[in-house]
RNA sequence: GGAGGCGUCGCCUAGUCUGGUCUAUGGCGCCCGCCUGCUAAGCGGGUUUGGGGCUACAACCCCAUCGAGGGUUCAAAUCCCUCCGCCUCCGCCA
């Protein structure tokens, strides 16, 4: 959620941040509406509820006669307070929502227009030229196969379509990518966390994924009120909700491993092949509690640490830099990486990392207390997210397959990965 | 899953039975000041978080906030209901 004194001072940013969007302004009008509606039902009720207070007091004291003559008096004062208090919540409920309506303020450096209107801020490392080697690449599905890594069939057989079973070097590639993750960010200096990916509605409703096409993309546990994450994004941003976080332990720097739920509707036919788009992976994903003043710049060291995980694998990919209109509600602006899949002929996202800076930490309730310097007192106020994806598994493994294999279908295993593969250089299609 | 207990402004805690004098007690911690070779001790003051009014987003005034949400009442930390969480015991279990 924006900030409501933002929306106060300044509606025309918010009006051009919409418009940018390709979003409606007419959200910020009502929400204005609904602001002034709220505050001048706060007053009407606070004005009457002082006055009732006040014949509180003379009441407790008063007996006898004078005590049952004003209780007569005070009962239509406590019926109005009680008809004004109502329409209150009413106010404050029209107003929340009006508020909740309006995505984040878009950044002023993010790309103008829609999902095609992406800028390309780099590409690095070079796509290999498999015609050049003499041979035609097998894509992820021909060589999990051959290796024995990923199980297609039985995965659609126990679970349905979009569902996969990782075995053999398949499982010990996702182990290897989990570690050399996990590795990247502890010397880093984040904090590793295993995060749960069943969550309560209101760590769900925190960060706002309920209200992007009214959850259609989350699964729900029937008759529970419980939702499976689609990123642990979501219990990561929730953990530290209702908190008051001491400013100096800023940055807090999560590296958090869960996997992740999607329903992909609205994608049926879309990528129906391997496991590019799947139901289920896990994921390591970066998450950071800062201030608003650090936001920008560590969205950039973000980026830069998603980059140095691409470069690990000996990756093709190329950054780009989202355009307004493909951007999430609570993101002001995002950065993809994309990494060249040789038997698609072309770039596919890999990871992404976005600013939220205080959208999601106002609707969660996280605040941040910062102490006194010699120009300002000491406040609580609000403090920035921002998340980012070290490796999704599943697709890490597709770039990696398609990436460095060989002629005869084995892979040549990055150096980086080795530590964790046992130190095998080359990962050999298995007899069947 | 069953039975019982508990949840108070950073931590601990009084208050809940017997509703109003609670503008929530006391201690610890923390902050400011005094005192003091330094430190500690001592003394005095301050110390939840939101929101509204007025404004310099100061001071000040007001409203809400005793796990959350409803209800009863002129009046709720206190009585009733629902939910959440924690603890103990039993059952079950990786």
């Amino acid at each position: 959620m924006i900030d409501p004194r933002l929306l106060r001072d300044e509606p025309d940013r918010v009006r051009a941040s919409q418009v940018k969007r390709g979003a409606s302004p007419d959200a910020v009008d009502d929400a204005l509406a609904a602001d002034a509606a709220r505050r001048s039902a706060i007053a009407a009720f606070e004005e009457r509820r002082a006055e009732q207070k006040a014949f509180g007091k003379l009441v407790a004291q008063a007996k006898g006669e004078e005590k049952q003559a004003l209780l007569e008096q005070v009962k239509a004062l406590a019926a109005e307070v009680k008809e004004l208090e109502a329409a209150q919540g009413v106010a404050e409920e029209a107003w929340s929502n009006a508020l909740k309506a309006i995505p984040n303020v878009v950044a002023d450096a993010a790309p103008t227009g829609g999902e095609d209107d992406f800028v390309v801020v780099e590409e690095v490392g070079t796509p290999r030229d498999f015609a050049a080697e003499g041979f035609t690449p097998r894509d992820h599905i021909e060589l999990g196969r051959m290796l024995g890594a990923i199980d297609l069939e039985r995965g659609a057989k126990v679970s349905g379509s979009r569902f996969y079973f990782l075995t053999g070097v398949g499982a010990e590639l996702e182990l290897a990518l989990v570690n050399l993750a996990m590795e990247q960010a502890r010397n880093a200096g984040f904090t590793q966390v295993i995060a749960p990916s069943l969550v309560r509605r209101e760590a769900m409703e925190g960060t706002g994924y309920l209200d992007q096409g009214g959850g259609e993309d989350i699964y729900r546990i029937e008759g529970e009120e419980m939702y499976l994450v689609g990123t642990s994004e979501v219990p990561m941003a929730a953990y530290h909700s209702q908190e008051i976080l001491d400013a100096s332990s800023l940055p807090r720097r999560y590296a958090s491993f869960s996997p992740c739920f999607r329903k992909e509707a609205g994608s049926h036919g879309k990528d129906t092949r391997g496991i590019i788009r799947v139901h289920w992976f896990d994921k390591v994903e970066m998450f950071v509690y800062t201030t608003l003043e650090q936001a920008a710049d560590e969205h950039q060291r973000l980026l830069a640490w998603e980059r140095e995980f691409l470069d690990k694998l000996e990756l093709a990919y190329r950054v780009v830099d989202i355009a307004s209109g493909d951007l999430g509600a609570s993101a002001i602006r995002k950065f993809d990486c994309e990494a060249w899949i040789p038997t698609q002929g072309k770039y596919r996202e890999l990871t992404s990392t976005s600013n939220c800076t205080d959208f999601q930490t106002r609707r969660l309730d996280i605040r941040g207390r910062f102490t006194a310097t010699d120009s300002t007192p000491a406040t609580t106020g609000p403090i920035a997210t921002l998340n980012g994806t070290l490796t999704a598994i599943t697709r890490t493994i597709v770039a990696v397959l398609e990436t460095h294999q060989q002629a005869d279908g084995s892979i040549r295993v990055p150096a980086a990965l080795r530590p964790w593969l046992g130190g095998r250089e080359v990962l050999t299609p298995v007899t069947s």
